[in-house]
DNA sequence: CATTACTGAGACGCTGCTGTCTCAACCGTG
DNA sequence: CACGGTTGAGACAGCAGCGTCTCAGTAATG
């Protein structure tokens, strides 16, 4: 028996992305290994925060690559968007809380590109005019990442069916963006 | 020159909710005092987590009921919670992510109350047909308790004019919870 | 069967943080 | 001025968590 060393890694993300104080003990725990195990797999706490920086980028710029958010009709880009981030909400989370100035030049370039993808499409979506321009795209990115993490911890939490993850951001959002506010 | 304590409170609410594992020194430079004296303001870190989530429950509770959700259009009683919620985001924040079962029995019923209470008006909203009923009601005050934060965040970074911050919340909110989606 | 690789448990030394305490400095008041 | 109250700095002991390491147990393979 080997240990899974990405199942270990999403669990630490999973986990630490909701108690960023874990201990390696409680880290060990979630991953279903012990502590001495976990350093075998990562040799401190830094290498381990640093590991789940760049597999939450790496995944998210995946999942985002494969939505294509740069093509087609904005609100169809969006939806593309939310549901391929949604599996990931934990790791984008992840890698949207931590304080730039404590890593690399490196991720934060690849940090800011990502950043930069999601706000051109609503930027895009503003300049056709399907979506809103009275609020900034750097707040409707914030939104996007906030409502997908919200989503994730309700379902976790059992308050939203699995399955209307992505439904519930989607129409959440999509309401808020494609709508002028009504009096 | 007598410590505020009620400023030390609300710092160490600020930091504490976007730095959970913030050190005792560290919560007692952003309050502005030394570590001796935070211990003079509470006994321990125990003492100032309990007492945070009072003050957070009181703030939140207090703020809401200035805003009377139980009266009024579900539109406009949203308007005023949201307004209402803006400046005790980081309290509300601090409350809602606390592990219930490490608080108290009477807390708990106080946090339930509160949760209630917002439930209940989008339910209200829902029943009178001004909300939409596909999401759930529990969904929304998720989505409020997440934007009215993110909302906070963005303003502190810069990234929000801090006169924007319930607008946006209020616009995106709204327009997602008023409107079915568009295909 | 023997061998290898992997794992968990636990011991150990070190470090940072915690709570406690003392003392000097400062401020306000009578 | 003397006094009382408050504060920050810093010392100290204790402890939890960390990283390191050993060893016995387990599983897989030839």
């Amino acid at each position: 028996m080997v240990t899974d060393r990405d199942q270990v890694l999403r669990a630490a993300a999973s986990l630490l992305v909701r108690n960023h104080g874990a201990s390696m003990t409680e880290v060990a725990e979630a991953a279903g290994i012990s502590r001495a195990t976990l350093h075998r797999v990562v040799p401190n706490r830094d290498a381990l925060l640093d590991q789940l920086l760049w597999l939450g980028l790496g995944e998210t710029v995946a999942a985002l690559t494969t939505a294509e958010p740069e093509t087609g009709e904005p609100l169809a880009a969006l939806h593309r968007v939310i549901l391929a981030l949604t599996p990931v909400a934990e790791l984008f989370r992840f890698v949207t809380t931590q304080p730039l100035d404590e890593t690399t030049p490196e991720f934060q370039v690849g940090y800011h590109a990502l950043d930069e993808r999601l706000t051109a499409l609503f930027r895009r979506g503003q300049a056709s005019g399907a979506f809103r321009s009275d609020l900034p795209a750097t707040w409707m990115v914030d939104a996007l990442a906030s409502l997908l993490f919200a989503a994730a911890l309700a379902a976790r939490a059992g308050r939203l069916p699995g399955n209307d993850n992505p439904r519930a951001v989607i129409d959440l959002l999509v309401g808020g963006v494609t709508r002028g506010e009504t009096e």
